[in-house]
RNA sequence: GGCGACGUGGCCGAGCGGUUAGGCGAGGGACUGCAAAUCCCUUUUACGGCGGUUCGAAUCCGCCCGUCGCCUCCA
């Protein structure tokens, strides 16, 4: 099976192949650690964490660089404002990071660099980009020269005269040329600032991604990714300096993610339109948002709203219903069956499974593989519905449901890092900890208490305090299932 | 102004030259003590507008309208 990926340096869709395979190079931009992140940020880690897992499904090895840029402007201003230093502001928001990222369940990167450990990896490429001609030293700032690297532009596919005509960039006392940009800026007072060969400074934004992507991946590296915000200018910047001094492609393919809109708009620390990754998942199970992520192509532009998230929800108990129902029917009667062959379930699973991993190779079409899962979740469906309404089941049947859901929930775990806590092991642990944040805890054998004395209840036809407690228990959140295997109860 | 995307049924959202996307919602039915869950049926000129190419277009081309992003820090 081959990978097919959306490359912005062509503008194609390519057949993906590494340069030295089974290995596979990523780096991708992270989050400058100012504040918390939000959802824009959430959907670039959800969408690279599912290319990583599907890459690694398809037998690649895949090194992953995901870096922290600890100091920078907005780091700076936020810690004068504390009256603290910027390192404080960065390893508190780094630490946030990590947070956030184990809640949403986005594995880590192999390696997760940061800037201020890397100074002297910066400065070696600002070194060599100087010594090549490619960049300035102008009063304690370093800039780079667009003007001398003559693909400049060829990935955000805007030319410099253009960008000249345009002109919205700010034009500096110290810059050659306006569309040029900071390698190495000059400390200011109280800023903090390393030593090097142009004096006392700190590296500009857009060196580190190289020094890192250099020291920990090579010269070339296969994917590079990140929003699509970063496509200009500070991948364009990346590339003019990584190949000006390898005079070899940086990265094979680039792949951007589409943003996240409010309302149409895009979501933004400035627009003040931000939800944060926080308050999602205090609020609902994390999988919800990595639902409603993958429920939209990642090119796509995603419009976050409130009422998406409770229809993920939805769509996400539907999904998992089907896995957990094999629980109910398990202990319902299982009748032998003298049919001979095997189930037609089986090769519904095995197409199923083909068509998903196919969606997949067609440039991650994550809303098709999703479809796909949702054709098998309602065969599935029909069979419990049979058996519910028969009270019993064959015994080829079950299995053949066991089967397909033990497939569906494989491939939302590995694939889509989805349903990881119906395993027992995760679970408890979480849900508590959700309830203490909603500091709502509730004492499951008082429930199942109450579950008991409704069913004598029911047994006895009082149906009037069958149907009081059942009532009372979902204003508390607590909704109940009557099944043919009893009944059961779940958090709302 | 320049560059780049996008406009699909009640909503969201795949498809991108001929075949059912899928999810959510709504209405009806089956099941249930009633619910819930689940299933079945319905929501059958869906593809921004106007032209063009083609035996055939949501899908290709042109123009127009509208929305958004980037051009300044941003996932």
């Amino acid at each position: 099976m081959s990978l097919k990926v959306y490359n912005t340096l062509t503008g194609k869709l390519e057949e993906f192949v590494p340069l030295d395979p089974p290995k596979v190079l990523i780096y991708t931009c992270g989050v400058t650690v100012y504040d918390d992140s939000h959802v824009g940020h959430g959907r670039s880690l959800i969408v690279f964490d599912t290319f990583r897992r599907f890459l690694e499904h398809l037998g690649y090895h895949v090194r992953f660089v995901r870096n922290f840029t600890d100091v920078d402007d907005k780091i700076i201003n936020r810690a004068k404002e504390e009256c603290t230093d910027f390192m404080t502001i960065a390893n508190r928001y780094i630490a946030s990071y990590y947070r956030d990222m184990e809640a949403i369940r986005v594995k880590p990167a192999d390696v997760e660099p940061r800037v201020t450990e890397h100074i002297e990896e910066i400065i070696d490429v600002i070194q060599r980009l100087i010594e090549g001609g490619y960049a300035y030293v102008s009063d304690g700032d370093v800039y780079f020269s667009v003007k001398s690297f003559k693909d400049y532009g060829k990935l955000s596919k805007r030319s410099p005269e253009e960008m000249e005509a345009g002109a919205r960039v700010e034009p500096s006392e110290k810059k050659r040329d306006p569309l040029d940009f900071a390698l190495w800026k000059s400390s200011k007072e109280g800023e903090p600032s390393w030593d090097s060969p142009w004096g006392p400074g700190r590296p500009g934004w857009h060196t580190e991604c190289v020094a890192m992507a250099f020291k920990h991946l090579g010269r070339t590296i296969d994917i590079h990714g990140g929003g699509l915000d970063l496509v200009f200018p500070h991948h364009e910047n990346e590339i003019a300096q990584a190949e000006a001094i390898t005079g070899r492609p940086f990265a094979r393919y680039w792949l951007h993610n589409g943003l996240v809109t409010v309302g149409g708009q895009k979501m933004s620390k400035s627009l003040g339109n931000y939800v944060t990754l926080r308050e999602i998942y205090t609020r609902y199970h994390p999988d919800i948002l990595r639902l409603l992520v993958l429920f939209t192509h990642y090119r796509s532009p995603l419009d976050f709203s409130w009422e998406k998230m409770e229809e993920s929800q939805r769509a996400y108990e539907r999904l998992k219903g089907a896995i957990e129902d094999y629980e109910v029917l398990k202990s319902l009667k299982v009748v032998k069956d003298r049919a001979g062959g095997t189930h037609p379930l089986y090769e519904r699973v095995r197409s199923m499974e083909a068509d998903f991993l196919e969606a997949l190779s067609d440039d991650f079409n994550t809303p098709e593989a999703m479809s796909h899962l949702f054709s098998l979740v309602s065969e599935l469906g029909k069979i419990k519905n049979r058996a519910y309404s028969e009270g019993k089941i064959a015994g080829s049947e079950l299995s053949a449901y066991e089967f397909a859901s033990k497939s569906l929930h494989n491939l939302m775990k590995k694939m889509f890092g989805l349903l990881e806590d119906l395993d027992p092991e995760c679970s408890v642990e979480r849900v508590v900890e959700r309830e203490l944040e909603a500091g709502d805890v509730v004492d499951t054998k008082l429930i199942d208490l109450l579950v008991e004395v409704r069913n004598i209840a029911r047994k006895d036809k009082n149906f009037k305090i069958a149907d009081f407690i059942r009532d009372r228990l979902g204003e508390l959140g607590i909704e109940l299932e009557d099944t043919p295997a009893g009944t059961r109860w779940k958090k709302s």
